[in-house]
DNA sequence: CCCAGACAGCTACACATT
DNA sequence: AATGTGTAGCTGTCCGGT
């Protein structure tokens, strides 16, 4: 029965444990970025690689980049109305120099005239909002108290077995304290 | 004119570059640089030619200068952004604007102030020559001209003074363009330059259809999907009453910048600019209660700690704003002030607040004293502030400062008292007021008035019960003294319901025990209900512990018979049901309160019996309601009560409204949780049932809050080990990606908790996790294909990054005497490739499959026949199903390269032939052996080599990377000597059959077992419901048998007869030893 | 057939931390 | 101040479309 393996249950104990604030930690730290929901999720990089590998050879590099300048001494090979026409050289046809969705530039993209064929409806959806959902602020708290008896939690409820399974009647006084 | 201060052209030409060389190095010359700049400009003016006879001039040496300074401007053009010498020339061209602007300026008051000159000066010349050759470049191919471009004309714009007519339509116009430029660094330009612009913008101006700018630019600041551009705006948009609430919007964004800068925006405007008196227009007076609770709660609440502390930051800077000019008389005023800008009610909300101003500034908390004449006249700030201050000395252990805040037990007593009576008097007051002068008498106006007044006390009244539980009841006195006045506030009716639950609280700490306790309320309900005992049993509660332990409950003897409900007029009626909803309240309270068992306290039974039994037959909403929170609190504590009414807890779900399904639902998952053993242990069907049925009820429940409500039970019982079903694993996480429940917040940020939670507290967990992911990714593979265009779903590959996550065995928490199952990922990465020779799975998917390769873990030591097994696995897949797909391939063969180097020992010698004959391989051989290459037929695209093989070359050895790519293509032309010898014919007819099934799954995975097709509807619909549906042996639900309302209310009223005469109500205290079986006839009864 | 979009890996920068 | 980490942008490669 793998329930009654010192596994699953001994862990969520520990989350409410004064000693598990650690434990607790390491979850907060794993992964609580990743609360709003599979769209917003991210990989996470594993955190520790306590192994001291290799050190020392990554340092001594600190090569400072050269100063760059802009040459505005040595005078123009050609002229400004060439530099301006290769500079500001439109983009080759079709290309895309605004964002996909958004209807064409007047000089620049393949907008065709005729486009609104296929992808017409591209206006009426709902653009993203970018913006989180609200935060429910889920935690351990609601996954190991009762619904109806929100101050207790399995915890208790694991103390109140063997408290029972002794056939003792009466609860201590850290019981009520835990309550609380 | 002197012709030695005419220079030549060339010369002036010659010395702008200089000029500009020095300026790129540091802004320090600027200063210096624009006024040489401006000599040179002025010289090069004198420079004309006469043009039309002599009527006008030309600016030939204007045009010179203006040539040269764009000459030099084109040089920085291509320079990509970040290029520190080129922003700062970008910086020099318009600061030089607005040099010349200011010397314009200077001559125009010199002159006496003409303004209709300003189209012919050097400088808007140059101005204009400059914005006009920038505007050329907006187009450009290179990205980053573009965004040169755009910056320095943002810059100019923004440094200028006047500005023609259609040149600014076309800056308007083109930078409007920009916007929608692909590059966001262009994007941010554009916006910084259109802020700069729509200042002066005159709504007057606008073609008829054309949007403001500022509404284009509050478009961009909700709806672009860069970040950085948002941003750009947030900065730049002028903040006023219009573009308020665009911005309140951005404190939930996705970027955790934007976030952190919408708080220290806030701040900062707090005060206005000039120290002019007003307030500023970010001031929190200003400000709605609403705008400030969503801006404390989003900002307290973010998970990202720099946007917290900014928040907090902001939040100080309130009381602060709010406090000013008020510091004297009292420490605690500035802190009273800043509270009146929250709605105390509303949960939670100021008292973060108040407690994130409390860890900022300590010496506001330090300050802040309650001296006896702070409880004289509570105001609700006031006793909020008391409150929330001593619960915060709880949490932060600070016993110094919580003793000295205290007030001493009788004081407060008293003050509950006193405030509390006043509430009484004054609503009674009104009552009678009320019905003196009629109804209609009374101006809305002066209602509002009192029923404020009364809020206020009631609040006072809780925030004084909260404190009460935290004070120090050493001294006996004062102790009976509160015990007494909180008995007697729960034994009124009048009592308002929020405090009900404010004097259990206080109760249950002042009660010896919990029998005490259950005893108290007890006799309160016997009381409300029988007024006559009233004062028999008010004698009798007088002194706490002592009297109570003796005084034998003798209530239900001595009470008087009630009138028949036949016999009540319905205002009697009414007032007895009123009365009723009051004691199940009292007894929710106090059930809530105590996990002693029902047998230890048989006080209990009587109002089992004579009101909560009778409440859940009501069929009034509100009375069946707390009557089966209350049955089911009992059941919570007597396990043979849960037994026995486990069933009529079910048999209600289906067909009750939402309020009461949630109700019933907690009950049962509470009831399940409590006793587990006795519903789900003992491997019984009856687990498996329950299981079912509520699946079933989960996928068919169209209600968010229900469905949110199940998810949450569901996870409880799985993350406490009570479920090991994989079908309700596979059921969450279909119901976290589903797009059904995209909507569904509550329901997917639980499950964003649960399963990371869920897998790394235990391998176990993992491993479980693992063995769901190959059937999981096929079925929603399927279901993402299939998407609705408008129904978003998040990407197969994500879906694997999050399996590969979860399952990762480094990050499961390492659980005392629990070995890690560090072969997690490598078993995961041998069904990978295993599912790569499924023929029918597009190669997408296979792509997918195998790039997630590289992110598994693989530990360094793996048993020898295993790391063979996947050797062998991803050795023949190369030749018996080639995939199609390169970088899939790139991938599978980077994965076998970095395996075959690390097991390089394990694997040296390896001989396929020779490892045929372990019979513990046998499994593996027969699969492998099912799979013939894909014909010639089936290769549509890519064109696989002739496939000529011999037994030697299929028992060659396989330990080397043979699979790499180069070779590969020869080596795939080697399939084993088995299916050349089997041939083509005889496979044929396998293929649709036994290899499809077999090369899917070793052991017969469920969701298999379903068409796609079916798979794929119900995912859709119901997907939760998916694993459940498809299961024939699914029980019908209790209560499917859809009888008329009548003919339900019957069968209710039977099934509850039937728990109370049926056994009768000493009979569900008993416990016999055969409750197991029973548990599980209780469900085979249908 | 060529080009554009997409993607993966790399590098550099900025941020936070000790 | 220095270091380390995490992110973001850039660049090269490959597939799909016109």
């Amino acid at each position: 029965d793998p329930r009654r393996a010192p596994n699953e249950r001994d862990l969520i104990m520990a989350m409410t444990d004064a000693e598990g604030d650690g434990m607790m930690d390491y979850f907060d730290q794993a992964f609580l970025k990743n609360w709003a929901g599979p769209e917003h999720w991210k990989l996470r990089k594993v955190v520790r690689k306590p192994e001291a590998t290799d050190n020392a050879a990554p340092k001594p590099r600190k090569e400072k980049k050269e100063a760059f300048k802009i040459d505005f001494l040595t005078p123009a090979e050609k002229d400004l109305k060439t530099r301006a026409k290769e500079l500001f050289a439109p983009v080759t046809r079709g290309a895309g120099i605004n964002l996909p969705g958004t209807s064409g530039t007047k000089g620049g993209t393949s907008t065709r005239k005729g486009s609104r064929g296929k992808r017409a409806k591209e206006k009426e959806e709902k653009k993203d909002e970018h913006t989180l959902p609200d935060d429910m602020h889920f935690s351990s708290r609601q996954l190991i108290t009762l619904f109806l008896k929100p101050e207790f939690s399995l915890r208790m409820r694991g103390q109140h077995m063997s408290l029972n399974d002794r056939g003792d009647g009466d609860v201590d006084e850290n019981f009520w304290a835990q309550a609380a | 004119m002197p012709a030695r201060t005419l220079s030549s052209l060339e010369e002036i030409s010659s010395s702008i570059p200089k000029i500009f060389d020095q300026a790129q190095v540091s802004t320090a010359n600027h200063q210096k640089n624009y006024v040489a700049l401006y000599k040179l400009h002025l010289e090069a003016s004198k420079h004309t030619e006469p043009i039309n006879k002599g009527r006008t001039v030309k600016h030939v040496g204007q045009k010179a200068f203006e040539d040269v300074v764009v000459e030099m401007t084109s040089r920085l053009l291509p320079l990509k952004k970040g290029t520190t010498v080129a922003d700062r020339i970008v910086k020099f061209i318009g600061g030089y604007v607005r040099f010349m602007n200011e010397k314009v300026l200077e001559e125009r008051k010199k002159n006496g102030g003409d303004a209709d000159e300003y189209d012919d000066t050097p400088a808007s010349r140059f101005a204009s020559r400059m914005l006009k050759f920038l505007l050329k470049g907006f187009l450009a191919k290179d990205k980053n001209v573009r965004y040169r471009v755009v910056q320095i004309l943002a810059e100019v714009v923004s440094h200028m003074g006047e500005l023609d007519e259609d040149l600014y339509t076309q800056i308007r116009e083109s930078l409007l363009d920009r916007l929608r430029d692909k590059e966001p660094f262009v994007r941010v330009q554009a916006v910084i330059g259109l802020a700069k612009l729509y200042g002066t913008e005159d709504p007057a101006d606008l073609e008829d259809g054309e949007p403001p700018v500022v509404e284009v630019l509050l478009d961009t600041l909700a709806h672009d999907p860069s970040g950085d551009v948002r941003r750009a705006v947030l900065v730049n948009v002028h903040i006023n009453q219009a573009t308020l609430s665009y911005i309140l919007a951005r404190s939930r964004d996705t970027d955790a910048i934007i976030r952190k800068l919408f708080y220290t925006l806030l701040e900062s405007n707090c005060v206005p600019p000039d120290d002019s008196n007003g307030l500023g227009i970010t001031d929190p007076r200003v400000l709605s209660i609403a705008q400030r609770e969503l801006i404390v709660r989003n900002g307290l609440g973010d998970r990202e700690p720099s946007v917290r502390s900014a928040a907090a930051k902001l939040i100080v800077t309130w009381l602060e704003v709010v406090g000013e000019k008020m510091e004297g008389d009292e420490p605690a005023k500035e802190v009273i002030a800043f509270l009146r800008l929250f709605d105390l009610a509303e949960t939670g909300i100021a008292e973060d607040a108040l407690r994130s101003v409390f860890a900022s500034r300590v010496d506001i908390f330090d300050n802040v004293e309650f001296g006896d004449q702070y409880w004289a006249d509570l105001t609700p700030e006031k006793a909020f502030l008391a409150r929330v201050f001593v619960d915060h000395c709880i949490s932060t252990k600070d016993d110094a400062r919580l003793e000295s805040a205290l007030p001493v037990v009788t004081l407060l007593a008293f003050r509950i008292q006193s405030t509390y009576n006043d509430l009484m008097e004054q609503i009674q007051d009104d009552e009678e007021q009320k019905f003196l002068r009629g109804e209609d008498h009374e101006d809305d106006e002066e209602r509002a008035r009192k029923e404020d007044e009364r809020m206020d006390k009631e609040f006072v009244i809780g925030e004084m019960l909260r404190l009460a539980v935290n004070l120090d009841y050493a001294d006996e006195i004062g102790r009976r003294k509160m015990f007494q006045l909180v008995r007697d506030m729960i034994s009124q009716e009048t009592l308002p319901e929020s405090l009900l639950s404010r004097c259990l609280d206080v109760l249950r700490k002042l009660s010896p025990n919990e029998r005490d306790l259950i005893r108290l309320v007890v006799e309160v309900v016997h009381e409300l209900r029988d007024p006559e005992m009233e004062e028999k049993e008010a004698s009798a509660g007088d002194d706490g512990e002592t009297t109570y332990a003796e005084t034998p409950m003798t209530v239900r003897t001595v009470r008087a018979a009630p009138k028949p409900p036949s016999e009540m007029t319905p205002e009697e009626k009414a007032q007895a049901d009123a009365i009723d909803l009051r004691c199940l309240a009292l007894c929710i309270g106090m059930l809530e309160r105590v996990n002693g068992t029902f047998e230890e306290n048989s006080t209990l039974e009587g109002i089992l019996g004579e009101l909560i039994i009778p409440a859940v037959k009501r069929k009034e909403l509100a009375l069946r309601e707390k009557g089966l929170v209350s049955l089911g609190l009992c059941c919570l504590i007597a396990r043979r009560m849960a037994l026995n009414s486990f069933q009529l807890f079910l048999s209600q779900v289906q067909s009750a409204p939402e309020l009461l399904k949630i109700r019933v639902l907690q009950i049962i998952f509470d009831i399940l949780m409590v006793h587990d053993r006795d519903f789900l242990g003992n491997e019984g069907v009856a687990g498996d049932r329950i299981i079912e049925f509520l699946l079933q009820i989960w996928g068919n429940e169209e209600s968010e809050k229900v469905q949110a409500l199940m998810c949450v039970g569901i996870a409880k019982l799985m993350l406490s080990g009570m479920v090991t079903d994989e079908r309700v694993l596979k059921s969450l996480v279909f119901a976290y990606v589903s797009p059904e429940t995209a909507g569904n917040q509550e329901l997917r940020q639980c499950l964003s908790y649960f399963f990371p939670v869920y897998c790394y507290s235990s391998p176990a967990n993992q491993r479980r996790m693992q063995k769901i992911f190959i059937p999981i990714f096929e079925e929603l593979s399927q279901v993402y294909k299939e998407l609705d265009d408008d129904r978003e779903m998040i990407s197969p590959a994500n879906v694997v990054a999050m399996f590969v996550d979860w399952t990762d065995p480094q990050k499961a928490v390492a659980v005392r005497g629990q070995a890690a199952d560090d072969k997690i990922h490598f078993d995961m990465a041998t069904e990978i490739v295993r599912t790569l020779y499924s023929k029918d799975m597009e190669k997408d998917e296979k792509k997918v499959l195998c790039q997630s390769l590289s992110k598994l873990y693989i530990p360094d030591v793996v048993d020898d026949d295993q790391i063979r097994t996947l050797k062998l696995l991803m050795h023949n897949l190369a030749s018996r199903r080639p995939l199609k797909d390169t970088t899939a391939n790139n991938a599978l063969t980077r994965f076998d390269a970095a395996i075959s180097k690390k097991f390089e020992k394990q694997l040296e010698d390896f001989d396929e032939e020779q490892y045929r004959e372990l019979e513990s391989l046998k499994e593996l051989f027969e699969f492998l052996d099912d799979i013939i290459p894909e014909s010639d037929e089936d290769e549509q695209d890519t064109p696989v080599p002739k496939k000529r093989a011999t037994r030697k070359r299929r028992s060659q050895s396989v330990a080397s990377t043979a699979t790499a790519e180069t070779t590969d293509r020869e080596e795939s032309a080697t399939p084993s000597a088995e299916n050349s010898r089997k041939g083509k014919g005889k496979k044929r007819a396998r293929l649709s059959t036994e290899t499809d099934t077999d090369s899917n799954a070793t052991e017969e995975i469920p969701s298999r077992a379903m068409p796609a097709r079916t798979a794929r509807t119900k995912a859709k619909s119901k997907v939760a419901a998916q694993q459940a549906d498809r299961d024939e042996s699914t029980p019908e639900p209790p209560s499917r048998k859809r009888a008329s309302k009548k003919a339900e209310e019957a069968r209710l009223d039977e099934e509850i007869d039937g728990l109370l005469d049926g056994d009768e109500p000493d009979s569900i205290m008993d416990s016999d030893e055969d409750e197991e079986e029973e548990v599980g006839e209780l469900l085979e009864a249908e």
